[in-house]
DNA sequence: TATTATTCATTACATTTGTAACGAAATAAT
DNA sequence: ATTATTTCGTTACAAATGTAATGAATAATA
């Protein structure tokens, strides 16, 4: 015991913290209005961006396991907020790409997300 | 589809991809030598400077649900890693430290995490 | 072209993590 | 004093996450 080292000062702790305590706040912002997972979140912040898309797709660009985007995935086409047909050039491959419903709702909620974002980089300061 | 959303430069996500990196890679030295979760270092850094405490302390001060806490001593006192007995005073309470062996482990531990801290500060430049 | 190997998405299983409920002990209230 | 409330640590249960195995489709190779 009593050895010199303090975890408060530990900066990968730290920054596992800010990391989790941001995180947390935004979540806070589209799970309560439109009960999204993280990784929901993620599937369709990509899908905003870019269309007609795969699983690998998505899991390489987006740095979420393939196996959590397409749960993500599964659940999202579920509630009709994605698109999802399967590519007839490949048939292992889905083509990927927001419902209507999804458009709408991500015209929603990139105004709140980033707001939330210029919040949290003023407040680092 | 098609909106004007980044989500690569979107500072939680980015954010939050660091603290993963960071995170691994610490983990890498005390998983593959010492069989340690996060949740178990934690404990053993904050150990490493109070002695004596509850599971209830080191939940305060580790940002670690106490359940998580609880859990990661039950495992360390298993290992001889730790000691525990109840607090005579309060019998609701227990009173946690370093045992010789985990003294020693965390000798050993100590200067490599510095060690990654430093590196890893070094490369945030 | 027949066989083997690889890729993709999903499913099944295991492990981890979080939440709620519990019992023991102590404190506060009547 | 007795009862009610709170605190502490653990256990039991549920949900999320990770890993391995599967089947279908394509690509590579002999």
């Amino acid at each position: 015991m009593m050895l010199d080292f303090n975890l408060s000062n530990f900066m990968p702790y730290r920054l596992n913290l800010l990391a989790r305590t941001i995180s947390r706040g935004l979540a806070w912002q589209y799970q309560e209005k439109y009960d999204l997972s993280i990784a929901q979140w993620r599937v369709l912040a990509h899908l905003s961006q870019h269309d007609k898309i795969s699983i690998r797709d998505i899991n390489k660009a987006v740095e979420l396991d393939k196996v959590a985007v397409s749960r993500a995935v599964k659940e999202l086409q579920h509630r009709k907020i994605i698109h999802k047909i399967t590519n007839p050039l490949d048939k292992r491959l889905l083509l990927l790409s927001l419902s209507p419903s999804g458009v709408k709702m991500m015209q929603e909620l990139i105004p709140l997300a980033l707001e939330f974002e210029q919040k949290m980089l003023a407040s680092l300061d």
